[in-house]
DNA sequence: TTTTTATTGCGAATATATTTGCAATAAGAA
DNA sequence: TTCTTATTGCAAATATATTCGCAATAAAAA
């Protein structure tokens, strides 16, 4: 059985992912890293975030627009707004959105996910 | 300037597309072409299509489970339910959703999509 | 019916996302 | 510091979705 060895690339990696609780896209993910180690490669990234998401601390969600996000698997109930003009997904604390009222009757919702998008503070003023 | 043909390719297409207002995907457009005309090709669906999105017929929509749907242009807002158990997509009629209210102070939202997932009625008895 | 040519079916090409094989590198035990 | 081998970077392989080239087919005009 192979020990594990702790490397500069997990540890950058592994940084950004618990910076702050953003989803960001594998792409995202390389860009950042590249800035604290020019020479890191996306088959690496890949390879740390499947690890992250087997060992259970970052899911795989799948943005309408921009395709497979991670994102830490601990966070609470929340959804995403997607900024059309920066191009950043934040994050919505919570929702007031009661399944039960807007399903038909008869349907059971297991879960459901709210993509919102337009401008963010930012960007709006 | 070239004139248009209808074909019996393209009036089973947009047979399927109009039948109901259920959210389609490709393969699915496909498999139920099939049954109408068992040379029905991939590509040729992809053609109609597509010629259906730019004539603002049929509208694409990302569906963060099932990838890529086409579903009708002028359907009135409305929200999509996937049915885990028969993987099949239905639509929500409307929605109690305050974009408003659910967002931080300075976003502005202008558009949002909910995806909510569990068992459909016939699924869930 | 014949003719013209838009449309089809098919396989190959393209695009994008993700995984894998392997030699070189570098953690960390000795 | 040296040695073992897990991990990396890279290029090639795979997977999936979509488009394209082209000869054969079939709408619909003549």
């Amino acid at each position: 059985m192979s020990k594990k060895r702790i490397t500069k690339q997990q540890r950058i990696i592994e940084n950004i992912c618990f910076s702050d609780s953003k989803a960001r896209c594998i792409k995202c993910i390389l860009e950042a890293g590249k800035k604290a180690l020019d020479t890191l490669n996306l088959s690496t990234v890949y390879r740390h975030m499947n690890q992250l998401v087997e060992s259970g601390r970052m899911i795989r969600i799948n943005h309408p627009e921009k395709g497979v996000l991670y994102e830490q698997a601990n966070l609470p109930h929340h959804h995403h707004f997607f900024c059309n003009s920066c191009k950043v997904t934040f994050e919505i604390p919570c929702c007031g959105l009661d399944e039960e009222k807007i399903i038909p009757a008869g349907f059971k919702a297991e879960s459901h996910e709210i993509y919102i998008s337009g401008l963010c503070s930012a960007c709006a003023s």
